[in-house]
DNA sequence: ACATCATTTAGTCAATTAGCTAAATGACGA
DNA sequence: TCGTCATTTAGCTAATTGACTAAATGATGT
């Protein structure tokens, strides 16, 4: 969880994650809508994956990436609950609390 | 609110959050719960503060410090309504898509 | 087989981050 | 005023990050 909440620390992978919401993109697809050099936003991308936030299918020459939205979901919802934040739900009693790190 | 996931990216600061979850604790009391010098605990806060996500006030000897649910609330579950996650929240037409940073 | 295209890997570099110790600040109580 | 306590600032270092170019990989078309 420390992984998704890393991955989400950098603008230009929460705008790769946007961008995936729209439907799957390839690699090449994605890298044009920055500036960045290809290798780049591969190095993005294998943040991303390796925080199980995209996953990369191969389509001969090209790797579409998709977004697993339930990943996203599970962190930032999670996340939110313990603060008792967001879709009513209740925080666990703060005596409760015991570790932060997973 | 770039500034908010950079703080929420390191687990010592989530986990400060967290504890004040449970009311306003003083700089000493949060530096009680870890191992790091207390300099080191000071730049977790300043990174905090300087995201909005606490708030210092000065009480004689000690600095207490609060949580802004607010502001994290704001943070999270705006990122997560671009998703379309939590709370039954719509996402916007990815047609409507524009910027990522703000 | 070869050239080409899409992507990743390797290697480098500068900037940022997270930790530390030592010193400064600022409030209190004697 | 002096000593002490709570916290922050300053200054340092090692590790991590995010960018780059050049080279490697791997699939496709000729």
């Amino acid at each position: 969880m420390n992984e998704v909440f890393k991955a989400l620390s950098d603008p230009s992978r929460r705008k790769v994650l946007e961008l995936l919401r729209q439907g799957p993109k390839t690699a090449g697809e994605l890298s044009d809508q920055f500036e960045f050099a290809k290798p780049t936003m591969s190095a993005h991308f294998a943040v991303l994956k390796e925080a199980g936030l995209v996953e990369a299918e191969k389509d001969g020459k090209q790797v579409i990436y998709r977004l697993k939205l339930s990943v996203l979901e599970d962190a930032l919802l999670g996340f939110a609950k313990i603060f008792g934040v967001g879709g009513g739900a209740v925080a666990p009693t703060p005596s409760a609390n015991k570790e932060t790190e997973s």
